[in-house]
DNA sequence: ACTATTTTTTAGGCTCGTCTAAATAATATA
DNA sequence: TATATTATTTAGACGAGCCTAAAAAATAGT
């Protein structure tokens, strides 16, 4: 049996592991779970002994493939469930977050299935981002932050990286959802803001702003 | 804030004083939460610490107007949970009570709120027991136990006491649900087994299912 | 009313997940 | 490369929720 809190730390290390292609530090783990790297270090040796990390002391650790699987069923329960509080109970993309962190940890398989089902077998969720099928297989679309585009460029938002409400109540009032279509007009040298054209309105976004959009290559 | 072993204990509370009028005493609270006496104790005395219980030493609890309105939200919780569960996804009757008792933790008002529309405001859970409101007023039918009934009676199921699984399958499988008439054609006098028609189809029940068996009076 | 039995509480210990402080290993710098 | 700095681990403690065993209070039986 998985602790609720042990899965917790193991979602996270999957996500860490993504961002960066190498090893999770313990203070990188701490930081993410904001607890202190003691804490993070006791965790990391009992989910190492349970064959879901591999570790060796001073030098991170690296999700097991048996990690990963259980990983990535928190992360597909975490985006139905996302996907369920916006399109049928209407929610607001950026009120749902918190609320799928709990829901994520209910332990019943039927439960997701029937989910899955009422949703229309959704791929994506409200943020854009991919749900693992049951199995565990996940299409990573190309995505790209809208930052690294040259102007003149269009291309379709496809998610957003951060999930910190007040940018998401941002992007939702400007119109920045995934599958709206935004054109870079040009970047500003010395700050690196970007003018872009979302529908036919014109917006600035801060350089911040622009590295938490990830969009189409 | 209340932990989810808290609410547990407290939901229990709420059950055992509404059966019995009297205290609750530490050893059925020990039964009913599956746990040992001392820690029935423990618990009882953290409830009564932030006034959710008036305790007495040796002499059992009571709850207090506090800790009635939170486990009232607590069973609102898990009454709508498991309308949604067989409502909106389809579950049987019989397979909603463990998912449920996870879901009912989940702590987000906006949720129960919009989740509350979304099934159209019930009154009754599919076992029959009312969903008390927002403010934690319920309304209790009167119901009596179908055992209690002469022959001849004619009355509607409104709920089944024991939500054990084996129980519920068995009562889905001869129809008897939440809302159907039952009619007592005879009861055995030696073992007090009944005779029942529900619908068309005359059954023999014994008389542990029909103490089970709540209905109108 | 006094003893035996049952119920409840207390005492002390265990695991989980957390912490702080101290020790140790790894890395950066001079 | 020797030292200073940073990262990580270890040691020891704590609260929550659980346990067993022993003590204390309440109740029942004679």
């Amino acid at each position: 049996m998985i602790s609720l809190t042990e899965e917790n730390y193991l979602k996270a290390i999957y996500h860490l592991s993504e961002a960066g292609k190498k090893e999770v530090l313990t203070n990188e783990l701490a930081e993410a779970m904001h607890t202190k790297a003691a804490s993070a270090t006791d965790m990391i040796k009992k989910l190492a002994a349970k064959d879901y990390l591999s570790y060796e002391k001073y030098h991170g650790v690296n999700i097991t493939q048996q990690g990963r699987t259980l990983a990535l069923s928190v992360i597909r329960k975490h985006r139905l469930w996302e996907t369920f509080l916006v399109q049928t109970l209407g929610f607001k993309w950026d009120e749902v977050h918190e609320v799928a962190e709990q829901l994520e940890h209910i332990q019943s398989p039927l439960l997701i299935e029937k989910l899955d089902k009422l949703l229309g077998f959704p791929k994506v969720d409200p943020h854009g981002d991919p749900i693992p099928d049951i199995n565990g297989k996940i299409k990573s679309l190309q995505k790209v932050m809208l930052a690294s585009l040259k102007p003149g460029a269009t291309t379709l938002i496809v998610a957003v990286k951060d999930s910190d409400s007040q940018l998401l109540k941002y992007l939702d009032k400007i119109g920045a959802r995934p599958g709206i279509k935004i054109n870079v007009v040009g970047i500003e040298e010395y700050d690196g803001s970007m003018e872009v054209l979302i529908g036919e309105q014109k917006f600035f976004l801060s350089k911040e702003v622009a590295e938490n959009i990830l969009v189409t290559n």
